[in-house]
DNA sequence: TCATTAACCGTCG
DNA sequence: CGACGGTTAATGA
């Protein structure tokens, strides 16, 4: 089923295919893929852009196919009744968004929403569900991401539910370091703008809290934050402040998997 | 709109 | 009781 354009046609919409082919090729779901490969998935795809805190799709909506972040930033959230929302995860490129909606072909579990301009190639159900007929390695990569996920709800929750305000919003910068942080001297920046909110929902707590705990950080000298950008200078002691030490969660899983030489790794 | 501070108050160990 | 953290209100940028 897998068609290479034939040699020598011009095929309408030719660069923006290769576009397309271009921005699949670092996504982890068609990898083991030759360019040919990928080259046909990305004709059968599209781009799509949006700008800052548009929703991507909605919790409970159907899943019509697979969004793959390209460029930008993204998080997951869940809506509460009294309005609160409950992040479930921040996304770099080129993650899978919600892949497990896009797999089983029910509803979606969460809401999207863009954290900056983002970009997205968008895989139709259909595709994906020929895509894993043709090449049998994008289930086994499907699955790797599943279970990565698995993994990191599992701690997720585990956060939840044992550590307190401090602990979790400690966490929750560790983790985002883990994710998006750069080497910036001696500090780690995380590389794009989130508020207190931002925080705050991902810790499971109040702005109000993020803010006093994050303070409190900032006095001590281990976090700063300019215009929303938050740097982490001095991790170690952020660490210590949370216990990591003695923690037994393995949140390596948080890293974004390549060449995972993390220095925030314990031990 | 976002960040911050502070007073207040209920829960729980 | 006292720490913790949510609620509310006010303020400034």
């Amino acid at each position: 089923m897998s068609r290479a354009p034939t040699a020598g046609t011009v095929v309408p919409g030719k660069d923006q295919i290769s576009g397309v082919a271009g921005a699949l090729k670092a996504c982890a779901l068609v990898s083991g893929l030759d360019e040919t490969e990928i080259y046909d998935v990305a004709a059968r795809s599209s781009v799509m852009r949006f700008k800052t805190n548009r929703r991507i799709f909605e919790e409970g909506e159907d899943c019509a196919g697979l969004w793959v972040l390209t460029r930008g930033r993204v998080r997951l959230l869940h809506l509460m009744a009294d309005g609160r929302q409950h992040a479930v995860g921040f996304h770099a490129p080129t993650a899978a968004i919600d892949l497990e909606a896009a797999v089983d072909g029910r509803a979606y579990m969460t809401t999207a929403v863009t954290l900056t301009d983002s970009e997205f190639v968008f895989v139709p159900r259909l595709v994906l569900t020929q895509l894993a007929e043709d090449y049998p390695i994008t289930i086994r990569n499907a699955m790797q991401q599943l279970c990565l996920e698995v993994r990191q709800r599992d701690i997720t929750a585990a956060i939840a539910a044992l550590k307190d305000a401090r602990g979790r919003i400690g966490c929750t910068l560790l983790q985002l370091a883990r994710q998006f942080g750069v080497q910036d001297g001696s500090a780690i920046r995380i590389d794009y703008p989130l508020t207190r909110q931002h925080i705050a929902d991902r810790a499971g707590v109040t702005v109000e809290t993020a803010i006093r705990v994050m303070s409190e950080m900032q006095q001590l000298g281990v976090v700063a934050t300019d215009n929303q950008i938050i740097s982490i200078l001095d991790i170690i002691r952020v660490r210590e402040a949370i216990n990591c030490e003695e923690c037994q969660f393995e949140c390596g899983v948080f890293a974004e998997q390549a060449g995972n030489t993390t220095p925030l790794r314990r031990r």
